[in-house]
DNA sequence: CGATCCCGCCACATT
DNA sequence: AATGTGGCGGGATCG
């Protein structure tokens, strides 16, 4: 029936006068209605049994005249109500019992009937799971609406749910087309890496944390990743790449609820999450605070995503007991392995690039850049991932290490996250538009950036991994990948496919450590040196509030931060607790903490947060690159990284740098980033933690630019992109004076020209190393191995099982270690710290890096103006392809 | 009484 | 200005 309705749904011309109608606005006229909740509506009409006939009315109320949502919600409801359970129940209210409504009536109701999960299941019963491809169907939201006699409301609850699945995707204005279970796996592939990354350990580790914390070792599967952000990194809906803008609003929390969501359940080795847990890690955002209100509201969502995961049949509900009693939480029961792909064990295949061939053809979402057109979406939420085809740039430092690879990954992945962290900011400033705003950064540098792999160490080891990273890539590739490419020239780009990598967000704090390895904050002072250097940027800085800036970071430094010292401790026994809505912190806290330590001289201590990063670690490059290649029509250059990438051997690159022997030794490539604060809201900076400590200041002048550690970037026209570096070897800490710093920083900036000319956006330094104030000297305390544990990037956590033990911490904060951490947190900075722990080291530690990072911007800041105008747009484009 | 979550106000975006 | 979207949370129901 439904289907029937379809095809005429199309806007005929209300019927109105039909005498359903008639008879429908009679019952339900508008005015009792309206007050006496229930049902009047419901039966009220006596008329035609026959459901269809409904439906046609309906939809003719559908077109767009009828809108009026009052009226086709009372119209129409019946209508699906009374085919499920006839009975018309309406009334009591004699008027309305028409003919045979009666006794029934009673039962209409209940909340269930109404419930968004049965909604769903009248949604999904509407189309097929698996639409011939030919067939495009188009949904009209009034149309359903009316039909099954549901606000609209409702109906944007549902499809946002299926949108970030891929099931549909927006087509116009009151329009979604229908995709169907063709792309599901391919999308919870996606999002399972993306989870991985972003969520692994943070899975694991309150997993673990109910569970066991032994096995955390042995396990493999997430570790991935400190949390870090939250973005959508997966939006990839549309990557739109140019725009990147998009976003501004708050888009589609749902939607990106919705993923994070499922990707929590991909990642879960137990399938399960608990609502609890899932809102915590889904609130955001420096918690903290948390509001119980704000815990509440997440759960509320959730509850309403859930409803429609279990419709489709990805969940269901269960209970878990733990400690404290019972638990409400969704188990998945959807599936697990993803058929694109090769799956190993452990997982990742090879094939990582799982976008590709569906998408294109259809309004797939995801995909696009290669083509170009993508453009549904509207909402850019992740915006801050295109990639950039513009310019990338490599800079290369450390051409042999093994771990190269990983870097690169690495690398990409720290993108993506200061994409996501830019976007972050843009809201949390307040200054939506920062980045596009300045139309002046539109030069393709500044928004984003692209790594480039380097070409060269790979380690057998690897591999495994690879599969992750490879996929990840795809995805973020695509998701960046702007359809035009702009004029980068430079090196290499892919055009979408690139290797890139999933970003992690940083959060809007300050700093974060990417990979273990010691941090210092500082840069603030710095900061400004910078931004003089780019010019742009200057701009930039003067637009961006700095003001916003502190706010935010005070923020969180206040609140949250709280419990600094006793990390370890309390941040144990906080997980615990954490059954108070509130607890998200537990994570943030440790982050916080730490950074409150930390900056202590710095101004802002908030500001500072650190987080790991692991690179990934697995050549991203060669599998997918073949898939890749055959898929798409990437260009020649992509080609190019990919081949570098898939021989990492070579050592072509030529970085200086770093020593190899250095670089053997794995240590975690730390980066530091700093965010701006105060006044320098412009440019963010990473520091390579590992490097040398001098390597900063001095390097400045000795080191060429490339080797130039820290990496600034103008938040401002970026968008805060924080990001990026390639870490080197760790040095020892030589406190290097923020100010001197700085210079160098900004030095090699400059020099190095690599600014290319529009905005200085980023770049990376491989080579020197900061690490200021902490003692290398590794003194690993004895006592507290786990910080080191933190301290490592993710990356190792998977190597080792060993460290992660802190992953968790690490996750969640890995941040903490910084300061108080020192020794121990320095031990793991040192490459002999680090041993220790590494078994597998390569992997871990990209800690060679050198990686030549190279970054991209995008235009991103025109195309994103374009927002609306794009979502209409996209599709067309699309569809000729 | 806690778990669920319907309902719809209302702000913001798009037309 | 009208309409589309969708955040959000009060408060009703369910169990």
């Amino acid at each position: 029936e439904n289907i029937f309705d379809r095809s005429r749904m199309a806007p005929k011309t209300p019927i109105k006068n039909e005498p359903v109608d008639l008879s429908k606005q009679k019952g339900c006229t508008p005015e009792r209605n309206p007050i006496t909740p229930i049902k009047l509506t419901d039966r009220p009409q006596p008329d035609p049994w026959t459901p269809t006939a409904n439906l046609k009315i309906l939809v003719s109320a559908a077109s767009p005249d009828m809108r009026d949502r009052e009226k086709k919600k009372e119209l129409f409801r019946p209508i699906e109500n009374s085919e499920q359970s006839d009975p018309p129940d309406s009334l009591q209210y004699d008027m309305v019992d028409d003919s045979t409504v009666d006794e029934f009536e009673k039962q209409r109701p209940s909340r269930k009937q109404k419930s968004l999960g049965l909604l769903c299941q009248k949604f999904l019963a509407r189309y097929p799971s698996y639409p011939l491809s030919t067939e495009k169907t188009t949904i009209s939201l009034d149309e359903v609406a009316s039909i099954l006699g549901v606000e609209r409301r409702r109906i944007y609850d549902i499809v946002n749910v299926l949108e970030s699945l891929h099931l549909v995707s927006r087509v116009a204005k009151n329009q979604y087309c229908w995709h169907g279970r063709h792309n599901l796996s391919q999308t919870l592939k996606t999002l399972q890496e993306a989870g991985e990354l972003q969520y692994g350990e943070l899975m694991t580790f309150f997993q673990q944390k109910e569970q066991d914390l032994e096995y955390k070792f042995g396990e493999r599967k997430k570790e991935t990743i400190p949390d870090t952000q939250d973005r959508p990194l997966l939006d990839f809906s549309e990557p739109d790449c140019t725009s990147a803008s998009a976003n501004s609003r708050k888009d589609k929390s749902l939607r990106i609820m919705s993923q994070k969501f499922v990707m929590l359940f991909l990642v879960s080795k137990t399938k399960i999450v608990t609502l609890d847990i899932a809102a915590k890690i889904l609130i955001e955002e420096t918690q903290d605070t948390v509001d119980h209100s704000k815990f509440k509201t997440k759960v509320r969502r959730l509850y309403d995503i859930a409803n429609v995961l279990t419709s489709l049949g990805l969940i269901k509900k269960v209970h878990v007991t733990e400690e404290r009693g019972r638990k409400p939480a969704f188990k998945w029961i959807g599936p697990v392995e993803f058929p694109g792909k090769t799956d190993e064990p452990r997982g990742h295949s090879p094939t990582s690039d799982p976008l590709p061939r569906m998408q294109r053809g259809v309004c797939a979402p995801f995909q696009i850049c290669a083509t170009g057109k993508q453009r549904f979406t509207r909402h850019a939420s992740f915006n801050g991932a295109q990639p950039c085809e513009g310019t990338r740039r490599k800079v290369s430092s450390e051409p042999n290490s093994p771990r190269q690879e990983r870097q690169d990954e690495y690398c990409s992945k720290m993108i993506n996250l200061a994409a996501v962290c830019r976007q972050k900011i843009e809201e949390d400033t307040g200054n939506p538009s920062t980045t596009s705003p300045p139309s002046l950064l539109a030069l393709p540098g500044d928004s984003d950036f692209c790594v480039n792999p380097l070409p060269q160490a790979v380690f057998p080891v690897v591999q495994a991994d690879v599969p992750n990273l490879s996929l990840l890539n795809g995805v973020s590739s695509q998701a960046l990948h702007p359809p035009t490419p702009a004029a980068s020239k430079t090196e290499n780009e892919k055009p979408t496919l690139l290797p890139s990598q999933p970003f992690l967000c940083f959060p809007s704090s300050s700093l974060f450590m990417l990979c273990g390895g010691l941090q210092e904050n500082n840069s603030r002072e710095t900061l400004p040196a910078t931004g003089e250097v780019g010019n742009r940027s200057a701009e930039a800085q003067a637009a961006v509030p700095p003001a916003a800036c502190q706010k935010r970071s005070s923020h969180e430094c206040t609140s949250p931060s709280a419990p600094v010292d006793e990390e370890p401790a309390a941040k144990k026994q906080t997980m615990e607790h954490n059954d108070v809505p509130l607890s998200l912190v537990v994570p943030k806290k440790s982050f916080e903490s730490p950074k409150a330590e930390s900056t202590p001289g710095s101004g802002c201590t908030s500001a500072v947060h650190l987080e790991a990063l692991h690179p990934d670690l697995a050549s991203p490059a060669a599998p997918e690159a073949t898939h890749k290649e055959s898929t798409k029509p990437l260009d020649s250059r992509e080609q190019e990284k990919w081949s570098q990438n898939k021989e990492p051997d070579e050592p072509s690159a030529g970085k200086e740098h770093t020593s190899k022997e250095n670089v053997n030794q794995p240590f975690l490539p730390q980066y530091l980033y700093v965010q701006p604060t105060a006044g320098l809201s412009s440019f963010n900076f990473l520091l390579s933690a590992n490097q040398a400590s001098g390597a900063i200041g001095l390097a400045a002048s000795q080191l060429p630019s490339l080797s130039v550690p820290c990496v600034v970037v103008p938040s401002a026209a970026l968008a805060s992109f924080p990001v990026v570096c390639s870490p080197t070897v760790t040095g020892p800490l030589s406190p290097v004076p923020d100010g001197s710093f700085t210079a160098a920083a900004s030095l090699n900036f400059t020099v190095s020209g690599l600014a290319s000319p529009p905005p200085p956006p980023v770049f990376i330094g491989t080579t020197a190393v900061v690490t200021p104030k902490v003692s290398p000297a590794p003194l690993v305390d004895p006592q507290q191995p786990p910080h080191p544990a933190l301290h490592l990037s993710p990356v190792l956590a998977r190597s080792c099982g060993a460290v992660k033990l802190d992953s968790p911490l690490c996750v969640g904060h890995p941040v903490t270690l910084l300061k108080l951490q020192q020794q121990p947190s320095s031990a793991p900075l040192t490459p002999k710290s680090i041993r220790p722990a590494r078994h597998e080291a390569f992997f871990k530690t990209p800690g060679s890096l050198g990686d030549p990072v190279a970054w991209k911007k995008n235009e991103g800041n025109q195309t994103r103006s374009a927002s609306s105008v794009q979502r209409r747009l996209e599709i067309s484009g699309t569809s000729p392809d």
